[in-house]
DNA sequence: CATATAAATTGAAACGTTTCAAGCGATTTC
DNA sequence: GAAATCGCTTGAAACGTTTCAATTTATATG
């Protein structure tokens, strides 16, 4: 109650009042009352008021405490306490342009790999008062610039993105318009840009020596779209492994693109390459574990047994990777962790944008060698 | 280059430039030349100069296209892509008093159920030109909270919340703040919000009559905190069901609960009963399909076949579900259309405050049958 | 006690939008 | 041909903060 009086005289509606004649005017005040009590915010006035001290003095009490006398402090904490006063984010950032807020841009956010990424993110910005602000791409590029562009209009100080494609040229605007970037699990050439990653080609070579190692030498390659580039990298990694095997003995290696790099888009490619072709491989690297999990699908479908007849290997090592219906030898990625430093880059740049030097944190894959792979049998031998 | 130009005179440098005479004052022109360039961003005053139009007309072309002429129109669009301006989303809503952001909370972003969910929500939700902060609580009632308070200073418009636990005290202050609420997957009871769910009880009902059906009459539910609203929910569909079958063959059904609903948790769990106790079940009822992939794994770890010997069957009926060790017999829900429908009520509630009535939309689960049940065999009778 | 210095406080000027009363031509009506 | 109407456009005011130069008050110094 004693709040709205405040704002009726602070409003001047008191003066209005005092020349008051007839019922109407009387009610017609009652109503501006009611929406100036009901829909009015408190503001960084009302404390003022309320504490007898000045606007600066109220966000200096926010700002730099330290700044003020104790008694006046307690003053205005006293009446900020009273009004329930909560500063409005909006104007903050307005005249400040400093948010805490900050954007993640992932290409598919069903893939546990991005979620495990994202849940590292989320800890390490919630522990430094930040937020996130998640966009899942559908490896859409026309997506990405739509989230690019919602983002910048957030006034998010830090983006976090796995660009669906390898061109960055929407990622300079971004660094142009002086907010903070953070490339995951890609490299940042020729941006200015903090980047966090795992060495790709280095995964790639892991998964095709694995093969090699247990026999294999027709070798298929089922992965995403070339511009993807940690695709790119891992393709890079396996055809240098090649390279370096011994001229005899080389394998052999072709490639089958899926759309995307989901279970049901992997079943659908390879079943229809399974249907026109023999089958001319006993080993498949696929792009990550949805796409294997799709290429197990696919080849149970046509009887054909794994890792019996065809050894698959997946990539990230996902939590579902263990409990599927083969479980899956894959390239193991510390997902968590790479979201995690991701995100302290990107707060790094934030609080010190001035003496901020721009870094890349490179993880290690790691084989982790479960069921789906074996050596090549004397029945896929003639393959 | 133009735009720097014009940004020159717009604020009025070019006077200045006029009147210098000394070195150093022409040096600090361009230097605040730089810095104008480099900092300052594109705002509605720099399109409104580059189209020559006024500013009220720039807005107007975002905000109500239609009152312009179309001549003007494109001649504000055209400036608009040349400038790549971007409105500030501070400055609108500080204005305006519409932040165009929801706040989704939700227990475990690892478990597709809520994965699938939040790409409705997004859908639903850029679609209107809105965006969401994710937020992942791990089941914590306390991050909840941290949570909630961090997006009532972000100024969200919505929360869409599936809340950890079933006491919903933290959400009246959300209500009284005036922020919409809308639970997803439960129901509001004497809250003032919308809601979004399906039918539980029906969902448990399902599962129980499938395994009655297949003829289990050893049960056990292996499930989640009982004060976790749906679990509860479903369980009461159990029981019910239970009640309402011929007291003769009634089957019988304990309970254990999981610390968290995940497969790792479900699988020690489940471990941990079967090392002192006897197989006294044929078939599980269990949480989710997280716990379902947990059971599976303690159960063969312990050489009990599933079906064989045991049924299970899961609930949610994730994208994995169909790929598991097992394909997994699970309850499907419409995840996406869940978090969908949820998105356009509560931009509903932003759009139309005033005018708006809180309902509720109540979807239905329905039994997917797969490979992780089957009829009681011989060799379980005994049990 | 006067002065210099430090500490605390003030308040006006941004920040980039939206809103809306007012203005301006062009067109229609009498 | 004057008046009324209509369709576009304009620009100043406001939204709630932060910032910072200026001012006041308190404290230390000679």
């Amino acid at each position: 109650m004693v709040n709205m009086v405040l704002r009726l005289i602070y409003n001047g509606f008191i003066t209005k009042f005092l020349r008051l004649g007839s019922l109407i005017n009387t009610a017609l005040v009652f109503w501006n009352f009611y929406c100036i009590v009901s829909i009015m915010s408190v503001s960084i006035r009302d404390v003022a008021l309320k504490a007898g001290v000045s606007l600066g003095t109220v966000s200096n009490a926010f700002n730099r405490p330290g700044a003020l006398a104790p008694a006046t402090l307690k003053k205005v904490q006293k009446a900020v306490a009273e009004l329930g006063f909560v500063p409005n984010a909006s104007a903050r950032t307005l005249r400040a342009g400093k948010t805490r807020v900050l954007g993640l841009v992932v290409p598919d956010i069903s893939n546990p790999f991005f979620t495990d990424l994202s849940k590292g993110v989320n800890d390490a910005v919630l522990a430094a008062g930040y937020v996130v602000i998640l966009c899942n791409t559908d490896e859409s590029s026309e997506k990405e610039d739509k989230y690019l562009d919602v983002l910048t209009s957030q006034n998010v100080q830090g983006i976090l993105i796995t660009p669906a494609r390898d061109s960055y040229s929407n990622l300079k605007t971004i660094t142009d318009r002086g907010i903070g970037l953070t490339l995951v699990d890609r490299i940042a050439v020729g941006l200015e840009a903090c980047s966090v990653g795992v060495d790709d080609a280095q995964g790639g070579a892991l998964a095709l020596n694995h093969l090699t190692d247990l026999g294999h030498r027709k070798i298929l390659l089922l992965t995403g779209a070339e511009n993807i580039p940690q695709v790119a990298e891992r393709e890079k990694g396996i055809k240098e492994a090649i390279r370096k095997s011994s001229a005899s003995d080389r394998p052999n290696l072709q490639t089958i693109r899926v759309d995307a790099m989901a279970a049901h888009s992997a079943e659908e490619t390879l079943t229809k390459y399974l249907e026109t072709n023999p089958l001319d491989f006993t080993g498949v690297i696929c792009g990550n574990d949805l796409v294997a999990l799709g290429a197990i699908r696919a080849l149970r479908a046509k009887g054909i047994d794994v890792p019996g007849e065809v050894s698959v290997i997946g990539y990230d090592d996902i939590d579902f990777a263990q409990s599927a219906s083969v479980p899956l030898t894959s390239i193991a990625q510390p997902k968590y962790q790479l979201g995690f430093a991701a995100a302290q880059l990107a707060i790094e740049e934030c609080e010190n944008p001035t003496k901020h030097t721009h870094q890349r944190i490179e993880f290690q894959p790691q084989l982790i060698v479960r069921s789906s792979t074996s050596p090549v049998s004397k029945k896929s031998k003639g393959i």
